[in-house]
DNA sequence: AATTATTAATTAAACGTTTGTTTGAATGTT
DNA sequence: AACATTCAAACAAACGTTTAATTAATAATT
């Protein structure tokens, strides 16, 4: 699977991007620790030494790919949720729509963020990007949830987190684990562009009819 | 967090027992590159030569992990479902609990699963005892939503698939993003033991509620 | 427009560490 | 005596990064 390399074009030139892209994808399917410099530059097509020259070290490459990728999709979800016309409900289904659109365009990207989420407390500059971008995100769904409840669409004692959590976390399970999906239901002789557009549908709407459930379901 | 020892100490002695705890711990802080065998033999106040003697290589070290705690949950998990006179609700309550407490106590290697099972393609061999584990699971799964469907507790067209991912993914990334659970929601003051309890608390009620609404909810 | 001066990009080679693993001798246990 | 354990030391290979020399591109000066 090869990253989103459109959103990368603005900041850096051609060899940069070719290095981040390449970068990001290496990182994805071996983790950070378990990729070398000489691997990105392989197979960028570089000299080793390009990465130290352009990024300063490889621990700020990643830094690098983290920066950009963050800002260009806290500023869309903002957007999204800010349209004041449209019904609670209606958000939710943008909201699952927007993030498993996110997660099948940025996949190499959401693996290393679910990697060095895991690891937490390794580097601090990277701790701290991430703790905003959920920071920001919670917020924007508990105002979200908080309207629902307002307009008495949704129930109250909802815990956001919670809920968050599992958005994320179910949708990330699903698509790193798409290979399981494929061998469990027999699907692998299906071509693999009909098989995204089939996981893509199923998907989207089994998380909206997860979320109604959940902001609707009482005991 | 510290991996939890008592059910490794039947295969292997006191000194492998050792390295294995040390292991497990550090390969889900850092990971399983990020974590070199110096790390580990000295943390575990061993010489570096013993992990080589006792394990044959780093890797295999993993597979030793892996073997021992796949096998050891997948066996309960069965006794769990196997109970006939249990009402497939009740079940999924019961599976519910099981699941978080088997979290709250593997949290390292549940971490380390989580590792591996985004790189994939890594190790074969790992690769071959996750999928069926996973299989195992799914297929255990499969049969109490058939009869919940059948005794007409539970709607058609569930996707066991995405329903075990989401209670997976959920769970994991609940559990893995505990720290900023705390953050957000300003728990930092509280005791490590009264946030963990909390924690379990709120996670059974969600998970249990949205289990419920998702095998029950119809448009 | 041609030449020079300046900066940027690129390279192969080398740097000192750290990596996983092995060795062979020493020690402990049966 | 035979076997299992432990150890410091050594191994080659791989690691991230730097160096110094060279080429390419841009700016300045004639």
């Amino acid at each position: 699977m090869r990253p989103n390399l459109k959103d990368m074009e603005s900041r850096y030139n051609e060899k940069q991007v070719q290095i981040l892209s390449v970068a990001e994808r290496l990182f994805s399917e071996q983790g950070f620790s378990g990729t070398s410099v000489r691997d990105i530059a392989g197979a960028a097509n570089v000299n080793v030494a390009m990465i130290s020259y352009y990024f300063g070290s490889k621990e700020k490459l990643l830094e690098a790919i983290f920066d950009y990728r963050i800002s260009s999709t806290a500023i869309q979800m903002e957007h999204l949720l800010a349209q004041t016309h449209v019904d609670p409900f209606e958000k939710i289904e943008m909201l699952v729509d927007h993030y498993v659109d996110k997660l099948q365009n940025n996949t190499c990207f959401f693996k290393i963020m679910q990697s060095e989420h895991m690891k937490g407390h390794g580097n601090k500059d990277l701790d701290g990007i991430i703790f905003q971008s959920k920071k920001k995100n919670f917020d924007l769904i508990s105002a979200l949830i908080a309207e629902g409840q307002k307009k008495g669409l949704f129930k109250k004692n909802i815990d956001v987190s919670l809920m968050v959590s599992t958005l994320v976390g179910a949708s990330n399970q699903i698509y790193i684990g798409q290979q399981y999906y494929k061998r469990l239901h027999e699907l692998d002789d299906m071509p693999e562009e009909k098989f995204q557009q089939l996981l893509k549908k199923r998907m989207r709407v089994f998380l909206k009819n997860m979320f109604k459930a959940i902001l609707t379901y009482e005991l």
